[in-house]
Order: C-alpha cells, then structure tokens, then sequence
DNA sequence: ATAAACATACCAACCGGTCGGTTTATATTG
DNA sequence: CAATATAAACCGACCGGTTGGTATGTTTAT
C-alpha cells in the first residue's frame, strides 16, 4: 500500500461539539458511539467507515452499537445531524442573528475559517460538502437529510440578509435567497478548492475575491 | 436494503469523451477498461468501485486488466486523467482561448452547465469535484493529480483574464490568478450543491449571482 | 518459436449485520 | 431494607458476501 496516505488525525475535538457528559450509562455510551462515528465518517466518508473502528474508538462493543442504533445508517445520521447543526449553529446562526450587518459578519464568520480559527483541518475540508458530495447521488436519504441542513444554512444566511435590507446595510434589490445560496455554495467551493490543493496563498486570494463579491452587497 | 438508492444510470457517453476505435486489440481492451473505470468511478467514487463491475461493463477479465494495470489505483489515475483532460479541453480550454472577451465566454460556458448541455447528469456532479472531495485527504498521489488538474484549470482561465485585460474587456486591477480560483472554486460549489438540492430554480438564483460577479470584472 | 495478451480459479482481509448468552440497572414485593 | 423479578444494556463469536490482488494456465499475434 505504497499510495495510502495515513490519514490526517484530528488534533482535537471542536470545543463547541462538545457534549456534557450525562448521567445514565446507556446514554454515555451512546454518546460516545455518536461522537467516534462523527469522526470516523468525517475522516474516511460514510461507506469507508469502519463499523469496528468506531467501536474501537468508543470501546464500545457491537452489541451495544446495534441496540443503541438500527444499523450503520441510522448511526450515521444521528452523529452527522448532531454535529452539523452544533457546528452550524455556533459559528454561523449566532454569529448572523445577533447583527444587522450581515456583510460585516458573513466577513468575519469566513475570515475565522480561513485562519483556521474554527478547529476544523482544512485538509479534510467541510464535513457537510464531504459528505454531500458522497452521499447525495447514491442514497436518497441521505441526500434528503443534507438538503434539509443545507436549507437551514441558507435560511439564516437569508434572514440575516432580509434584516440587512430592513437596517439598509444591504442594498435593497438583493435577492437575499438566491444571495445566500450562493454564499454557501462558495464558501463550500472555496474550502473544496483550499482541500485539494493545500495551498494558503491561494486561499487568501479567493477570500479577497469573495470580499469583493459580499462588499458589493453593500448599500 | 431500503435505504439504498439505484445508482442514476448514466443516460449517454458525452461526445467529446469518445474516442476513435483503435487498431490493435490489446489496445482496443486497454481503451474499453479505461471507459468502464471512468464511468463505474464516476459513479461510485473511487474507493467504492467495483473491479469487478468494471470487468462485467467492459467485457474484459481480471487478468487483462492485471496485464495493463498495476493495480486499482494506476487504473483509476489512467481513466481520470484521460476523461478530464478531454472534458476541460472541450469545455473550457478551447472556448476560453478563443476569445479576448473571458467574462461574456465564461458566461456562455456557466450556462451551458446549467442548461445541461454537457451532457453531465447534475445529480451526479462534476467528476473532478467528486475525486477531489472523496481522495484528497486520503491519498496523496491523487491529490496531487487533483490539484495538478486544478491548476491547469485554474491557468486557462487566468491566462484568458489576462489577455481580457490586454484586450480592455477586463478591468486592469483584476489579478487574474486569484480571480480564477475564485471561478473553479464557485463553479465547484454551485455544481455541489445543486447535486444535493436538484433544485433548479436555485441553480438559476445561484447562476444570477455568479454572474453578477462575473460582469464585475468588466472593463 | 516466443512473448504479449488474456482467462480463471483462488486467496486472505474485511465488511455490515445477526444471534444466543451475560451483565447491569431498575422496579416490585415481602 | 433485602430479595427477587424483569427488562434494558451489553458482549463477542460467527455469518455470508465482497473486496483487491495473485498465480497458473491458455490463447493469440508476430
């Protein structure tokens, strides 16, 4: 196996997907079978991720894997819609709900994942394009679940832009859907790009223009 | 298997991805694994295709294969190669080098995407996107083709943004290294995200904002 | 005659999933 | 409070199936 690469560890778990631990026993397996799975998936993909892997990971058994969860799938979405919408929320929909100059922030919200600030290892990309783009075409449901959290990503992004126009921070014949479709599917594109090719400078000069395109949003 | 989804048949080889039938045998065998491979990888991914399957489609049998592969990985890196240098070729390099006018042209290529006239299934994406995701941070000698293919794109279009700026049709202040990448890199988002919604009327909203940036560009 | 081109049987490793049995927690009852 | 009943929680050996890859033999072209 002279052309694996050993694949990226993670250096540290996301301090916002972070649980607190609870109390009963069965959930604390659970949650640690939820939380290895995440990472297992996002490193290796849904189909490459070993079910034994994530068992080592939790030191959980099989036995409890397939009493806390139907079968691989079932696990599967319970880790990603967990940890998508932790990580969605708390470095996008608070940020966005608490201004009125979404511009400004939807800047800032980039800005910290182009330095890295977010804990995510740009090697392995958006956890959510990841799996989008390996799942989508091959299973209905799958592709189902990452719609709808796709939505709700441009949904917010939205909003923020409606209340830009109502502030008059944004210009007023924005169209604030198809705006925030395309801000997400950028920045996806961008942190896609920054994957494969590893280089920073690079990604500097997409940020720059990418803040070319939200400044001229601006009313 | 509920939860599995039948594969989205490919409906037809595009016409630039066909090659004229070669004389020799062994090479005629060598093209038809190549066919099979691009398709069953473009399809499934990488990692999740089947040997077999690409037997089964092309006809041809393990040892034929062993004869004029190494292995699974020297196979795939031949058939993607080939497939996406034909399709870049065809697609942009040709277009793009025709003309002293980059952004009225990559208008004209955006909505050929959109308007499915590649004869590329939206649902299943773009095959270069695909790979990039599923292999970059697994497989360094395929990230490594990737970001090659990346930057061969990438300079097609930076070259043709320059001599827009020698031709007056492209504002002088534009660099036009970083604004190609922005290009690939939302061309890449847009088409990812429209593989998971299949919504069309956001690949419309998408492409209005894309192209509002685009004319930005003018001189 | 000689080597390239192919065919096929076979292999170990791994996969997701199942199943009968054991442990642990909790509710019930004397 | 202790003993017991009952179900939830967990264990791990095992299964059929698939994977990429190999070794050996046969066909085909030169």
């Amino acid at each position: 196996m002279s052309h694996d690469t050993p694949h990226i560890p993670l250096p540290e778990f996301p301090p916002y997907l972070k649980r607190e631990r609870p109390a009963s026993r069965a959930e604390r397996t659970r949650q640690a079978l939820l939380e290895a799975a995440f990472l297992e998936i996002y490193l290796k993909g849904f189909r490459a991720a070993s079910l034994s892997d994530i068992l080592e990971v939790s030191g959980c058994t099989k036995g409890a894997l397939y009493h806390h969860f139907a079968d691989k799938h079932a696990l599967g979405l319970a880790a990603l819609g967990d940890a998508f919408h932790r990580f969605l929320d708390h470095n996008w929909y608070q940020p966005l709900a608490g201004t009125d100059d979404p511009v400004t922030e939807l800047r800032r919200i980039i800005e910290r994942h182009v330095n890295g600030e977010l804990g995510v290892d740009p090697r392995l990309g958006c956890p959510i394009n990841n799996l989008s783009q390996e799942m989508s075409p091959i299973d209905e449901e799958f592709r189902l679940f990452l719609s709808g959290v796709l939505a709700e990503w441009r949904g917010h992004i939205a909003d923020a832009l409606e209340r830009g126009k109502a502030a008059g921070t944004v210009r007023a014949d924005v169209d604030a859907e198809g705006t925030a479709a395309y801000i997400v599917a950028t920045h996806q594109g961008v942190s896609g790009m920054l994957k494969t090719t590893r280089d920073t400078s690079l990604a500097e000069k997409c940020a720059h223009s990418y803040f070319d395109y939200l400044e001229h949003l601006r009313a």
